[in-house]
RNA sequence: GGACGGCUAGCUCAGUUGGUUAGAGCGACUGGUUUACACCCAGUAGGUCACAGGUUCGAGUCCUGUGCCGUCCA
């Protein structure tokens, strides 16, 4: 074996050998439980980021561990064609080449979207192949796929007939760069420094006379089409039926009362602009008024704004109509105003309020979604996150689902050439299209990607053709076993997701009819919902391409490899809170990995023959009379950990899982139990038995690591010849009672009081070397110590002698009856332990740390005595604790005592 | 404005239903090439558990309030 494990030999060996046997490959088998994931899918031109590989990590382990625990598993992988994203990067391409969209036509365009995307698209699946991801690539689906669109236009044609579905004009979020509408969640209200500036309107009846307005947006001005007050405002009675003048395109418009106004805000006044304003909006509905809309789909100025403004970007507009306003007088004052605007996700720039014809869906099911997660029929780990997703349904607003693009899956309806689009008998709806397609033309839109990427779960697998999903086996894994994504999408895609699941899967049921809590376990696309947290930098800043501040896995992968990447992120990924990263992290998962292959090169050089062990050739092999308590003590640790693993995997604990294990293998394993066979292994009758136990524990670890850390854990299976031909894909650690049960039937039955005789051994070496390091005397093993202890301890230390020889770096210990003079010592559990040394020790200096020791002793006796002395305590405390504040305080007393005497003993 | 999360060693975080003297890794410091591993080993130092009240025999842990940081929703 090498000297230090080198990954790069190693990992793409594997990965290749694995997709060969189709270990991945996820075929429904009726004799086998199901298990499987989908993959949120990633943007098809995106590249892996540490999201991805925390994420997919996470996957990859749940469907890892899976197998093999011998369930059949799919982890189904794909992307998604994301719709705004991509587009905006081809059409910055085509600038680029001194191209636009509108040269090519709609045809061209896509054409050029699908060579770009055919070209850029994939890499992040090859990518995270490069991480260890055992997805089933046979079954790679991209949403644009021939079948995903069928099913995405199927769902659409559902929802519409069911009623669910309508056409309206209505204000949407719109994108002045994209220029498309967005949905609700896709708008960032950020915080913004702005202008807050006061206007004043002429009345008409009364010249001279002013009405004063409060407004951050001057550049709508001309498209005011009344003034708005509260009916309770004092003002209103005297206003009644009266009109103003609007100060830019000058024209008479009216004052209104309305409750909407905010009588406390600005001056009580509200300036109405139906077309730029939804609150505007709703007021002029009620009050059947006008709607000018001055700007163009592109954020510029049109013709209704007036030749001064017509033309102009809005922003200029804004700086153009405040001199304006200036220059006639109307501006009374100016002010700082803090406020939130709405931001597009995608193009970051304020979006525009703005009435346009949209598709908007009302979501089905929603009753059902909530219950499916308030009553653990999905489970949310971490479970607060329940909270958010309830809050999100009890507030749901209909969705627009229609996007003003050309890549993604176009609308399903057609209009009647020549006749109004907004009457719906001029309407076809189908995924066919009309017979007579020459009598009609299809609507330009597009659906939001959302509206594809919701069917995930069912369309991967087939829906809604039925020999499709019976291939695919959408009965045997639906509903999948686990999600995992982050929280930033739980309504983008987690509650979307669940709604379309309801509604699609299985037979269609009425829309007034609440599915009974039966349908929904069968119909909701997973059992549990694990959120991740995000990956911060070393400062607490999200990672992102614009800071740079995101290092690229392959290059982390390249110096530490997946395994080290792998098991670096995940143990320092707490549940559901976020990761600052730092590559030390990683380093240190390389480091675990190092030691992993080291330590198997240790089992190795103590006995190069080469031959199969199973679990039950391991068993056998082990002499139970050959058992120390050593053994004994690493075997009772590994059914805990075997134990608590189990458990933690459960409950998606990864990093404590990471950490039980890092304990065992470390500290108990290489730490101790290793370091203690050396002497053993130097001949002997235990030497058998204890390489077996090294194999048992060494064996087990493989098991529980293998999930985290594919790789080694694979090739160390090899190398050790634990696998009888068979890859660790396949084979299960268990528990511990299953371990124990084995170990029985071969007469092995674990001495329970081992574990603490060990620990305190172990205490015990540990002072003993602190006792030698304080003299500087850590590497000289000739040191010879003594010990003052009654008969049963020192029959447990006499046991314990050649490994406390060994481990401390002793020449000799031996047991005395008489206290030594003059000697530097130690009370332990197991009595007065003196250093011997053949040169003068510094007496003042130990004088001063042992009666250090004794005052810490005293402060310790002193708090517990109080304690038992509160009569409170001793009558209300539970029993065991009570007395074990007593056996405390007598151990510490004795302590003392001894301290004392070793004290004494010095001068 | 509302909801949720965080505040524990220099850093990053554990700390189960309240119960011994609050832990780990990294970093710092000291010493080390003894037949796995310097990607390592041994040892040492380092904490007013954000703050203020309260409940309790007993609070890092439960309750109330405050502060700061973060996220989501309006």
């Amino acid at each position: 074996m090498e000297k230090a494990y080198q990954p790069k030999d190693v990992e793409d060996r594997l990965y290749q050998s694995w997709e060969n046997e189709g270990s991945f490959r996820g075929k429904p088998d009726a004799e086998k439980p199901a298990y499987s994931i989908v993959i949120p899918p990633p943007n098809v031109t995106g590249v892996l980021t540490m999201g991805h590989v925390l994420n997919n990590t996470i996957q990859d382990i749940l469907a890892r561990r899976a197998r093999q625990q011998g369930h059949n598993t799919l982890w189904l992988p794909g992307t998604d064609h994301a719709g705004i994203a991509t587009q905006t990067k081809v059409e910055q391409q085509l600038r680029k080449e001194g191209k636009s969209k509108y040269e090519l036509g709609r045809e061209g365009f896509l054409e050029h979207a699908k060579e770009w995307r055919d070209k850029h698209g994939g890499i992040i699946l090859k990518q995270l192949r490069k991480l260890g991801c055992s997805c089933d690539w046979e079954r790679t689906v991209h949403t644009l796929d021939p079948d995903y669109s069928q099913a995405v236009l199927e769902a659409f044609v559902q929802l519409f007939n069911n009623g669910y579905v309508y056409r309206g004009k209505r204000m949407v979020n719109w994108c002045p760069v994209s220029r498309t509408a967005l949905s609700d969640e896709e708008v960032i209200m950020k915080p913004q420094n702005g202008k807050l500036f006061k206007i004043r309107y002429e009345l008409i009846d009364s010249p001279g006379e002013y009405l004063y307005v409060s407004t951050t947006r001057p550049e709508t001005i001309m498209g005011d089409v009344a003034l708005a007050i509260h009916p309770e405002d004092e003002r209103w009675p005297k206003l009644e039926g009266k009109k103003v003048r609007r100060p830019l395109q000058p024209a008479e418009i009216p004052i209104i009362a309305d409750d909407a106004v905010e009588k406390d805000f600005g001056t009580g006044m509200l300036k109405i602009t139906p077309a730029h304003d939804p609150l505007d909006f709703q007021i002029g509905q009620r009050h059947k008024l006008a709607i000018i809309d001055v700007l163009n789909e592109d954020g510029t100025l049109n013709d209704l704004a007036g030749p001064d403004f017509s033309g102009m970007d809005r922003f200029e507009a804004r700086r153009a109509t405040v001199e304006k306003l200036r220059e006639q007088g109307d501006l009374i004052d100016e002010e700082d105003h803090a406020n939130n605007v709405g931001f597009s996700e995608r193009a970051d720039v304020p979006i525009e309020p703005r009435l346009s014809e949209q598709w908007f869906l009302r979501y089905p099911r929603v009753e059902e979604a909530k219950r499916a997660v308030s009553e653990g029929m999905i489970r949310y780990f971490p479970e607060r996150w329940t909270k958010t997703y309830l809050h999100w349904l009890e507030n749901i607003q209909d969705w627009c689902i229609s996007r003003q693009l050309w890549w993604g899956h176009r609308i399903p309806v057609w209009y009647r050439k020549g006749e109004p689009r907004n009457d719906p008998n001029n309407w076809h709806v189908s995924v066919e299209g009309p017979e007579d397609p020459e009598n009609w033309e299809q609507d330009e839109d597009v659906l939001d990607t959302w509206a594809s990427s919701w069917l995930w779960p069912i369309a991967t697998m087939g829906w809604p053709d039925e020999s499709a999903m019976q291939e695919k086996g959408l009965d045997y894994f639906y509903p999948t076993s686990a999600l995992v994504t982050g929280p930033d999408i739980i309504f983008f895609w987690v509650a979307r997701m669940i709604m379309a699941g309801l509604e699609f899967k299985g037979k269609p049921v009425d829309p007034g009819t609440m599915l009974s809590d039966e349908d929904i376990r069968k119909r909701i696309p997973f059992r549990d919902v694990y959120f991740t947290g995000i990956i911060r930098d070393a400062k607490g800043r999200k990672m992102s391409k614009s800071l740079g501040n995101s290092p690229d896995p392959l290059d982390l992968i390249d110096k530490y490899g997946a395994d080290g990447l792998r098991h670096g992120i995940m143990s320092i990924a707490p549940k559901g809170q976020d990761i600052r990263f730092s590559e030390e992290r990683i380093e240190q998962g390389r480091n675990f990995c190092n030691k992993l292959w080291n330590v198997s090169r240790f089992r190795q050089m103590a006995d190069e023959q080469t031959r199969e062990s199973s679990l039950t050739e391991i068993i056998a092999r082990i002499e139970p009379a050959q058992l120390n308590q050593d053994d004994h003590a690493i075997l009772l640790r590994l059914v805990q950990t075997l134990d608590e693993v189990e458990r933690l995997y459960l409950d998606y604990e990864f990093n404590s899982v990471l950490h039980s294990i890092y304990r065992f293998f470390w500290n108990d394993l290489c730490d101790w139990y290793v370091e203690n066979s050396k002497p053993r292994m130097r001949g002997g009758d235990g030497k058998d038995t204890c390489l077996s136990v090294q194999d048992l524990c060494l064996r087990q670890v493989l098991l529980l690591l293998h999930p985290v850390t594919p790789f080694i854990t694979e090739e160390l299976w090899k190398v050790l010849g634990f696998s009888g031909g068979q890859s660790i894909q396949w084979s299960k650690p268990g528990d511990g009672s299953e371990l124990q049960i084995l170990l029985r039937s071969k007469a092995i039955e674990l001495d329970p009081s081992a574990l603490e005789e060990m620990l305190a051994i172990r205490e015990l070496v540990t002072s003993m070397r602190a006792l030698k390091a304080d003299r500087n005397l850590a590497n000289n093993n000739k040191v010879e110590f003594s010990y003052l202890a009654d008969d049963d301890k020192s029959a447990i230390l006499i046991k314990h002698l050649s490994s406390v020889l060994s481990s401390v770096g002793a020449g000799a210990f031996n047991r005395v009856t008489v206290a030594p003079a003059g000697m530097p010592a130690l009370v332990t559990a197991f009595g007065s332990v003196y250093m011997d040394l053949a040169s003068g020790i510094d007496v003042e200096a130990e004088k001063t740390r042992l009666t250090k020791e004794i005052q810490g002793l005293e402060k310790i006796i002193f708090s517990i005595e109080n304690k038992l002395g509160n009569p409170a305590f001793t009558e209300k405390a539970p029993p065991p604790v009570v007395d074990g504040a007593k056996r405390q305080l007598s151990e510490n007393k004795a302590k003392k005592q001894e301290t004392e005497e070793a004290l004494r003993a010095l001068s």
